[in-house]
DNA sequence: ATGCTTGCAAATTGTTTGCATTTCA
DNA sequence: TGAAATGCAAACAATTTGCAAGCAT
């Protein structure tokens, strides 16, 4: 999990760069950010960084999370429904497997990223635009909970 | 615009058959959901509808609009900030090409359906979900807003 | 006549903003 | 030291809910 430690430090950088400060709060928010799978949202960073931090706000959390968004360091995955979840793993596009019964949020290996550039060639294309975000979100059931219920 | 009285009639037979009622109110709403290539939010069905009847209120827009989502009958389109915007011309799978710039929304005819079903396959059978939902987005900037903006 | 639907207002939820105080660089 | 970040509370926006009265079937 060295990985995780680069893009922290990769964040750190591009931020400090740019004349943010790196509080420890940002610190603890990067940490439970970075490096999980889980696409958290807002308010499960809020309760992990609350176990170090008691006093953290929300605000302090949706501040971060918004400049990092705008400086294209980590993707919103937005459900629709309730709140927006955060990939901070990887800025490259890559589709996104939602499980409508338990919520959990995947990566979806299946399609590199040339897969992505090559479809937006050919939108842009065939439409004019200049494409500069594309995302694709996959619903559905999960192994698991099509399991449960079998039952 | 043939399509359009029939598209109604498709939604106002499945409705009815479920033993939901046809207001004239539902009915207003249907006509300005269906049969624009708009993909209106709440607020502009709200101000459309209002014309014939000044009386009726955003609840009950939502409450429709939620029925026929839930029902399968028109797609929602959720943009991360602001409210979503709903497609009611074509229940099928199909990419979206959104201008950040002005914010138009409009249908990408580069994918066919036959296209959907085949990626939700390939993803079902490699990640053993039960794909039932796919959405594709495009963000970018569209030919117009590119023009104005080179000047 | 029945019970689904309406429209109003109030309640929720997710997110943003203003500002005095603190703190990193 | 000075600008930027924090944390609180209040403001906001989008959407949902409860309920009395109305209306489609």
């Amino acid at each position: 999990m060295e990985r995780v430690q680069e893009r922290i430090a990769e964040i750190v950088v591009s931020l400090r760069a740019e004349g943010y400060r790196l509080t420890p709060q940002r610190m603890a928010i990067l940490r439970a950010l970075i490096g999980n799978r889980d696409h958290p949202d807002v308010e499960e960073l809020y309760e992990c960084v609350r176990i170090e931090y008691p006093q953290i706000s929300l605000a302090t959390i949706y501040k971060l999370v918004n400049l990092l968004k705008e400086r294209g360091e980590i993707l919103e995955i937005d459900l629709g429904n309730s709140g927006a979840h955060y990939d901070g793993n990887n800025p490259a596009p890559h589709a996104h497997l939602i499980c409508v019964e338990c919520g959990a949020i995947e990566d979806v290996e299946v399609f590199g990223t040339e897969w992505f550039i090559c479809i937006e060639q050919e939108v842009a294309q065939k439409t004019g635009y200049r494409i500069t975000k594309c995302c694709t979100d996959f619903f559905g059931i999960c192994p698991r909970c099509q399991q449960e219920s079998e039952k």
